[in-house]
DNA sequence: GCACAAATGAAATCGAAATTCATTTGCAAT
DNA sequence: ATTGCAAATGAATTTCGATTTCATTTGTGC
């Protein structure tokens, strides 16, 4: 590891060890505020754009890569050997993650239809989990009901959504 | 459509009517400024905030979806009844689509397999295109070099990138 | 040890997204 | 057509994550 950013002409530090490790400790899909409460918890002095600029340290030489998913905040996903696509419950706000040798031949057939040299790609199935949806079964059997706003009302800037 | 959002407790404005049909006119992948410029043109008096809250409008009725590539802006991609996904040139940023029965079977058997239910997806490929992977076998060829900052210079934040 | 580029931390800045608020407007019920 | 009122509008503002600035400190090669 220190090696590998040697040649690159960066250097070690104490902050950077931190913070690299740090960042593979937590599992996948890690913002930068994460990573910050999570090196904090081991050396309190740590800046954020410290952390923050080792998180795009960590993508630029190809250990990590961002992931987005649209609710406006970055996350960063490993590099692993193998690619792999993710799962959101737009309920729970979770992320499961699906490995698929056949997402990735499939992935290269298209671009290569197309003359496209692809250099990674994403996948994301938003939708409800296996947990969600037994849950709201059950809600739905208890009868639960009332919508407080209408339509309008929510799509109106009118309140914290 | 003006049915569609009467049904639902919208109001039909000309603001509304002016963003909603502009919103189609322009291909996919429209962001908001994108949106507000096309509506500016016909009508200099709408805001800023009427155009965005209208494209969020256009979402929440399921007419267009929020696509997210990490470049900071979000998009908008009109929902059609084939589904595509995007590939994405990092020379020239430009998107290209693709539509592929292929693709949504698989995302629905991976989704089936993990008791998922999904309600949309989103596949996107990095790499480079046709066009730019031709220019830049150009370049090498008139042997374009000259590095001017260091991997670790860019890496700090001390210029522009 | 010395030189010097790289790295750091605090604070400032940027910019897209979202909200506030005073005012206007669509529209359903008279 | 008038009216009541929630929805919609536009300008300005706020929010908040991402990124940069800058003065200072620190690794590393010599």
């Amino acid at each position: 590891m220190k090696e590998l950013l040697k040649t690159k002409g960066f250097k070690m530090t104490p902050q950077r060890e931190l913070i690299f490790s740090a960042f593979f400790e937590l599992g996948e899909h890690v913002s930068v505020d994460e990573l910050y409460a999570k090196v904090r918890e081991v050396d309190e002095s740590v800046g954020y754009s410290t952390v923050w600029r080792n998180l795009k340290l960590i993508c630029r030489v190809g250990l990590a890569e961002e992931v987005n998913i649209g609710d406006g905040v970055t996350r960063y996903d490993r590099v692993t050997h193998d690619p792999h696509g993710h799962l959101y419950c737009r309920e729970c706000k979770q992320f499961f993650e699906f490995d698929s040798e056949a997402v990735v031949d499939l992935m290269s057939a298209v671009a290569d239809r197309q003359g496209f040299r692809p250099e990674g790609f994403k996948v994301e199935i938003d939708g409800v989990c296996r947990q969600c949806l037994r849950k709201s079964k059950k809600d739905n059997r208890n009868g639960r009901s009332g919508r407080s706003r209408t339509d309008a009302e929510k799509a109106s800037g009118q309140a914290k959504g």
